[in-house]
DNA sequence: TTGAAAGCGCTAACAA
DNA sequence: TTGTTAGCGCTTTCAA
């Protein structure tokens, strides 16, 4: 496959190298009897431009890097298990990526590494990315800002915890939506509610339990003591929550699980102690992870925008998507809408 | 950040680029003392080469590229689901290309579009991976080899089902499988079984029926009429499956479905039935998506070794991978170990 | 065993 | 509005 290069393509329109460079990047200052022969040429001749000639020579790259940490992807192979963010994550960044005729590349990052400051500039340098898109924990790791602030590379960051000035910040709104759930369950007239959380060193745990609190507290309801229990984001701890959740007196009526994994532990949990759900218990999750659509009951859960925000990213990253932004799109700091979805898991308190 | 060039190197250790080159080529004929001089001013200046610097130079680019469908991804990407088969495959890849300092590249194909054949030969020419990893559908897509032949790029596909002389497969043994979870079943001591099947027109559905019915010969069962129906692998055809078995009488004691969606559609019949699983019903899927673990019960399945397909076929794309494989291990067809998992939607049957 | 020089296919000054 | 000429940082001839 003899590939094109710029000059058939000039040598077959008739004009120069430069040229052709003008109208393949849009450059203004271009005639339309120009323009039309070159795209012309192009067509006949199936032209497209080298990725690492165009690179090379300095323009910027037309490609994406996405850092994903290496130890939650290298845990989820082992554990045989896919990783549903990573993918939500990349469709999102895929289907922008495609528009523009952008490329991703998927690079392994190990943040726990002495070298890590080394091992992302040769990184940086080798694949030299028109920009970056971080996700958690790479959104906050302080190398991994300082490294691309340095190399002056633009770059997104997913769900970023703490340094709300630095890159792009995509997030969605967690308490209000941990608070959105709970009027959910409040509304369905439940009032004895508990709440499993997540790893309280997460931003994100804690904002849940936030819009938990404040919704409680918005509607006039108390959380009694003992009623919101520490979980790690695991199946087993949701299990041990509800255990000694649903342990104490009176019952709770529904139990608001920090993510659908621990839901899910609730659900058997119930099931184990032979509660019916929703009948004699409510379950609400977070993230609608896929299991949460196939539990039984299926899961009522707030469906975390990961395509979305990595779209959101992207676009802010790629300048001709970023120039196709509105005004007020352009922002720095997107925040993505989230949706609460109710599913079979949520119903109304049995009579008392 | 001024990065460190080839010259910046050379300067440094006193010696040609080409030197400089050389060592980094590993290519023969180069004294010791030259390499090691080389070495230290690499790791002074952190040096590392441009991917496309070398790629135009003409070096193979050091970059595979996993080509998806277009179609799917995009259906995924709308129901808001992840895409756990993508991921596993993602991972692998990765783990791999981790080794060798390559990097992946997420392309979407349209394998739909009736210009792929002009499409593929310009992202090839675009980004000119030194090789391509195929998914299903694109594993069997006739136009994609046509032009990965013409275009002298290695490649491999998963899970292929025809054309069995071409390119690199890799595979697992889907009809073995289906045996070994139907042989599992009857060690139970089931007897009747009902069998609902995937679209036949993929052959993976094809072999796992075979597998199915191989596996009752073997054990002088005879298949009732009706003991076999039809799905596509939805949920939905699983529940409708399921209804249509259980309806039969005598009622069968165990059902396997060919994948794990249906198999989760079965448990929500049976449950609709009032019959509980495994006490009255067993029920088997097959892949081991992330909701046959938390699933109630949880799923007696197949694993289907996607990461572990991805890893072998990176390891044959990439050339310094490729070399240190064993001479048996590196056959052009690769059948990768898949795992029966035996969960708890799975015992004895009930006593007649 | 080493090095000098010529590209790879583009973009970016600088002219015209 | 268009074209000419240098590079970008490597690998690859071809010499020494």
């Amino acid at each position: 496959m003899a590939t094109a290069t710029i000059y058939d393509v000039a040598a077959h329109a008739g004009v120069s190298i430069k040229s052709v460079s003008r109208v393949l990047n849009a450059e203004p200052n271009v005639s339309q009897a120009l323009r039309d022969k070159v795209d012309k040429a192009v067509a006949a001749l199936g032209y497209r431009r080298s990725l690492s000639a165009r690179t090379l020579a300095g323009a910027s790259s037309s490609l994406i890097a996405a850092l994903v940490d290496a130890q939650l992807t290298i845990e989820h192979w082992r554990s045989g298990r896919g990783n549903d963010y990573l993918s939500r994550l990349e469709l999102g960044a895929l289907m922008e990526c495609r528009q523009a005729d952008f490329h991703l590349m998927v690079e392994l990052v190990d943040h726990g590494s002495p070298d890590l400051r080394r091992d992302l500039m040769s990184l940086l340098a080798s694949i030299r990315p028109a920009g970056v898109m971080l996700t958690p924990p790479n959104s906050d790791h302080p190398v991994v800002l300082d490294v691309l602030d340095e190399a002056g590379i633009p770059y997104a960051r997913i769900g970023p915890e703490s340094d709300f000035h630095r890159g792009i910040r995509v997030s969605m709104d967690e308490q209000q939506a941990a608070a959105d759930i709970t009027d959910h369950l409040i509304d369905l007239g439940h009032r004895r509610i508990g709440m499993i959380t997540g790893p309280l060193g997460y931003s994100a745990s804690r904002l849940r339990l936030a819009g938990f609190e404040a919704a409680m507290k918005g509607r006039g309801l108390t959380i009694a003591p003992g009623m919101v229990v520490d979980g790690d984001f695991t199946f087993q701890s949701g299990l041990a929550g509800a255990e000694r959740l649903l342990a104490a007196e009176p019952r709770v009526t529904a139990i608001f699980a920090a993510n659908d994994d621990m839901a899910l532990g609730v659900l058997q949990g119930a099931a184990a102690m032979g509660l019916s759900v929703p009948g004699d218990l409510s379950v609400a999750g977070f993230d609608d992870t896929p299991s949460a659509l196939f539990s039984t009951p299926s899961l009522t859960t707030i469906r975390q925008p990961v395509a979305e925000m990595a779209a959101a990213a992207t676009r802010r990253l790629v300048p001709s998507l970023r120039a196709a932004l509105a005004q007020g799109e352009a922002a720095e700091a997107v925040v993505v809408p989230y949706a609460l979805i109710v599913r079979a898991s949520t119903g109304t308190p049995p009579a008392e």
